[in-house]
RNA sequence: CCCCCACUAUUG
């Protein structure tokens, strides 16, 4: 049976994938066990490989044949399966490992978390940082900020904002992206003037708002066609020595020109030019689509020009 | 030990 970890190991090394099977019938017809550290080596091959089922089935077969996993080989799985993209067959995993009373560690909720997140399952990401508490972890700021800011995206605004809330009550308080985030989904929903107010409790707070937090939020203010309001707080960041940068222009252009201000929207570009910024991919983009929405052509085929002039590549 | 990294903004 130490033969076959050792060819297990070797195989693995060497990639030889397709012979591993071999082994363990041997390795079954002999009654011996696979052992955790073959195991290791094998999902770590398999996770070079970009193989990450395969990792899969050794990891059940092993199991078959004897292997009790501990917390790091299966969270060694995990992130391999996170790395495909399967989140919903990591899922099994995990309600496996709590089934074979193999405690999961901070980490194993990290991978869960981080890699619901990637899937925008914003609801699976908060129940599984409850459970993370449950275990009797504590989540960190960037937990919380993963975990709200997909909330957010995915419109749960009313659990985003609860564990907003709890978060004041921790160790880790808000900070600057927990705002952000936040700030950024309710300009998503159209909630502006809620936006607003958050915006102004940041300011009580230690959190200093930067160019992320007035975009966001002239992002939420344009698309409400909130233009008056926008171009406060885009004077406003000026004053307070924050720069607009092409984001920052990009959201206000692209409203101005959804809303059908195009004149407006043109306007700002020179203004963005003039500040030193340079139009890309985005304020072109935006801007052609909405010219073309009100049927100015002429006006698009000039930007579209421009932007080719710029050695701005239209994709 | 520190640093870094991991969480946040704009078009189609």
């Amino acid at each position: 049976a130490s033969t076959c970890n050792l060819m297990i190991h070797q195989l693995s090394g060497a990639r030889e994938f397709e012979l591993i099977p071999y082994v363990l019938d041997e390795l079954k017809r002999k009654g011996g066990s696979v052992n955790s550290a073959s195991l290791r080596i094998a999902l770590l091959s398999y996770g070079r490989a970009k193989r990450p089922l395969d990792a899969l089935h050794m990891f059940y077969l092993s199991c078959q044949l004897g292997c009790q996993p501990n917390t790091n080989l299966f969270n060694l799985l995990l992130e391999l399966l996170f790395q495909g993209g399967y989140c919903h067959t990591a899922f099994r995993i995990y309600r496996q490992m709590r089934r074979n009373n193999c405690s999961p560690s901070a980490y194993t909720f990290s991978l869960l978390i981080h890699g619901f997140r990637h899937a925008r399952r914003g609801g699976m990401a908060a129940m599984l940082m409850q459970e993370m508490m449950h275990a009797g972890f504590t989540p960190n700021v960037v937990t919380y900020n993963a975990v709200i800011d997909c909330l957010g995206k995915v419109g749960r605004l009313d659990l985003a904002r609860k564990l907003f809330e709890d978060m004041k009550q921790t160790a880790f308080p808000p900070n600057q992206v927990t705002y952000n985030s936040l700030l950024n989904a309710l300009g998503k929903q159209g909630l502006w003037s809620e936006a607003c107010e958050l915006f102004a409790e940041m300011k009580q707070t230690e959190c200093t708002p930067d160019v992320v937090t007035y975009s966001c939020l002239i992002n939420g203010l344009g698309r409400a066609e909130q233009f008056d309001r926008a171009v406060c707080v885009l004077e406003e960041m000026q004053e307070k020595g924050c720069r607009p940068n092409a984001v920052t222009y990009n959201s206000l252009i692209n409203g101005l020109g959804k809303a059908g201000k195009l004149d407006e929207a043109c306007k700002l570009v020179e203004d963005m030019k003039s500040q030193g910024c340079t139009p890309d991919m985005f304020t072109y983009n935006s801007l052609i689509s909405s010219l073309g929405k009100v049927g100015k052509t002429d006006s698009a085929w000039q930007f579209f020009q421009e932007m080719r002039n710029k050695g701005c590549v239209p994709d």
